[in-house]
DNA sequence: CGTGAAAATCTAGAAAA
DNA sequence: TTTTCTAGATTTTCACG
């Protein structure tokens, strides 16, 4: 995903932002009358903020609960080394790994944070075991269980 | 938001939301299509989801750089004391704290995990300043650099 | 960026499996 | 019950001013 120029943000694009980030599946018309303009400008102007990167989808916000992988945990991922290409070989993996939900690659002693969901603590067992005790780039890992997970802003402004 | 019962998901409400995980904005007869089923049907599917509390909402997935916020951080917060009332007077403002995209409550070591997005390094000691080592329920934090966050799969199915 | 009109889509309700 | 069919209302979309 290359990273496009910059024109910077107007207020429109702004505002657009802001609702789409909570709304994504507001009707065309509707969001434009919220942000002021008319419905082809908005039209055009969704189509070019997602041309710029600026909106990279649309995703739909799942309670993973009811898909039956109620539990989730923090994994904490030290390489061996940390090399390029050691780096390289486990990013390359981590995302697609069952049950990731996301990716961190850090920049303090611990190299990777994995975000992950599974069914139950022995599917959790598995997946340590399975796929990242036995990756050959991975060192130590240390994993937390998550009590509970809590949305904040979708779309933050510079806190003051 | 209250946990309505569970009629499990059956297989065409699994694909609507694999679906729609990926690609909110799709049109309803266009999701019809792909899942197989008549587009009202869809439509009362999806409304269903939706009032069961599987799906929660749909969001734009915005890039945090092109709005001015290019550095993340994962900070670890530990309470100074674990009542509940320390607790709860933590949790209830984390999620609203500027630039805080997730808040974990762990269950290790340290109590909480802020997931946070801000324009520089200055706006990130500004954050933990201002807002967490003056929080008087806060008794440690420690602030760690992303230095890239990447998406799993938002529709984790079970390991095998 | 807004207007207008054609095309596509959405959606409720009736009918059917 | 759940799904499909049908048709009127709404929305999307684009050429043009």
């Amino acid at each position: 995903m290359p990273k496009i120029p910059q024109p910077p943000l107007d207020e429109v694009d702004r505002s657009i932002v802001r609702v789409l980030a909570q709304n994504a599946r507001i009707a065309n018309n509707a969001l434009a009358d919220e942000v002021g303009v008319a419905a082809s400008t908005c039209l055009a102007r969704v189509r070019s903020l997602r041309d710029r990167g600026v909106i990279r989808g649309f995703q739909a916000d799942v309670d993973l609960s009811a898909l039956g992988m109620p539990l989730q945990a923090m994994i904490s991922v030290r390489l061996r080394a940390h090399t390029r290409e050691q780096n390289e070989s486990f990013r390359s993996v981590a995302p697609g790994l069952p049950g990731v939900l996301e990716v961190f690659h850090m920049a303090g002693s611990d190299d990777y944070l994995l975000h992950v969901a599974v069914a139950d603590s022995d599917a959790l067992r598995d997946f340590v075991v399975d796929h990242l005790t036995t990756h050959p780039a991975v060192g130590q890992t240390q994993t937390n269980l998550i009590f509970e997970r809590m949305a904040g802003s979708r779309f933050p402004e510079p806190g003051r």
